[in-house]
DNA sequence: TCTGCACCCTCCCCCCGGGGGAGGGTGCAG
DNA sequence: CTGCACCCTCCCCCGGGGGGAGGGTGCAGA
């Protein structure tokens, strides 16, 4: 074990492909201790068994995990702990790259020369009582949690008498985080676990239909709210969605049918 | 064209999913102005006509599309080349796509729980001169351009008298700008276009060889610069990769062999 | 017409993960 | 012993937001 010889910050940021600033600020951070510093000059020196760790930071850095993240990583000894906490970054990467996947199949729709009109209906709902599955929730949640209250709620509710919706706070969509409920309209709703029955109060509603999966879904909103604003009226509430033809219904999400409704009210003229 | 209809920031902010804080911050990065600014009370009205703008930089950002360069594709009236900007963009993340596969690989390789042991050769390489094209580039675009510097060696050198080869300038890996040097060896090296002459110096190198991609290169380096250490050895010079195998000669990536050289020095034991 | 309240304003500080540069101390080779 | 490359700390900057303080505004109900 000859390795005492030590390297200066320079001579270990050249092994590494780290930058000096860099591999201080790693040091300030507790992610990757010098072997040695030394207590009247400050001057780090480092050894070459360090070399291997800095790589896997340097790894983990242009996977944009976190500093944080990536001190849990190495401090958990257990290789099975750590190859789980890599794996769940991979996941969420690969979240990642569902998010760019629809925010440019979306900007394609929009930089469309001519956007196809859209056909808003006013309709007025009267109140409705449902069977529903409720909470606050993060925006980026919002699809996993969706998919276990309604497994819930078919749990429940057998036979449902009509298709699914969703009710989402406004707040989910400004601020990340919001109430959002899900239900399956039924006669008698029943009160199992997080199922309960909810009324809908009655609203006057802008109705538009989405055709497509959700990734362009913001599309079709701009286009409703746009309408909305034409009409001189105002949004009032949450807004409903309600899932005519989904993932439930068809594997092929063009064939899917997202009914848009947002509770509106009359505004005197400017 | 009723659509005199004004909205307040908190208004357009529901219509839009995006938040009241960055509509403000769009507005001062000239982005997004509101279509009317309250004199006296600094309110922003807005309408209902900068919906699909605003939902337009909503996507952009999406894809991390800096907000400097959603500008320029906002201001570019003609769609061709607003198209075009978009997919520079497009291709931009490709590329990022790409860097990270490769670092997801060279992850699994550094994650292996025991690492094949380098195989490591000392070898002292006489002064050579041979035909070369060098430039001072960006760490990122070394890829372009090395493409476009073989190519142009290729041309001139029909018959080179060995593999090709590439010379590194640490600094390139230290702040990601530095000179790169790629050479073909021939006797008598032409001078034409970007290609001409140079002698590379004699030095001592420490060589090993990476088999496959160069996705995880920086491991076979790591490896290299631990030997390196522990053999009391320091660094002395830019680093010597040499293409034994690569994609001039077979496609599949796996059967690629890069000889990598750091120039070493002996240094007294501690 | 008043009052209450939701809304809006600006301003400042914080986050992350770095880079630039100033100003000053250190280690080592010639 | 001197010069110079190297190293140190400290502060400010970037981008793209968020949190919160402190204060002005618009409008609806009484």
């Amino acid at each position: 074990m000859q390795s005492a010889r030590v390297l200066s910050i320079g001579e270990f940021s050249r092994l590494t492909h780290l930058s000096v600033r860099t591999l201080r600020r790693y040091h300030d951070a507790g992610l990757l201790e010098p072997a040695r510093v030394d207590a009247a000059s400050g001057y780090r020196y480092y050894t070459g068994e360090q070399i291997p760790t800095a790589q896997v930071i340097h790894r983990l850095r242009e996977l944009d995990v976190p500093l944080t993240d990536v001190q849990r990583i190495l401090r958990s000894s257990d290789p099975g702990t750590r190859a789980a906490l890599v794996a769940d970054h991979l996941h969420r990467l690969e979240s990642g790259l569902e998010r760019t996947r629809a925010a440019v199949a979306s900007l394609r729709r929009l930089l469309q020369p001519e956007p196809a009109a859209v056909d808003v209906e006013l309709r007025r709902v009267p109140a409705t009582t449902v069977a529903a599955v409720e909470d606050d929730v993060q925006l980026r949640d919002v699809l996993g949690w969706y998919a276990g209250a309604m497994a819930e709620l078919d749990a429940v509710v057998p036979e449902p008498a009509g298709v699914p919706g969703g009710v989402y706070e406004n707040e989910l969509f400004e601020t990340g985080r919001g109430h959002v409920l899900v239900h399956l309209p039924v006669a008698g709703p029943p009160s199992s676990g997080r199922v309960h029955p909810v009324t809908l109060p009655a609203v006057e509603l802008a109705v538009t239909t989405h055709v497509g999966t959700h990734d362009d879904i913001d599309v079709t909103y701009g286009e409703l709210g746009a309408w909305v604003v034409e009409h001189l009226l105002a949004v009032a509430g949450p807004v409903r969605e309600t899932y005519l033809v989904g993932p439930r219904d068809t594997a092929d999400p063009a064939a899917w049918r997202t009914e848009i409704g947002w509770p509106v009210f009359q505004v005197a003229p400017a």
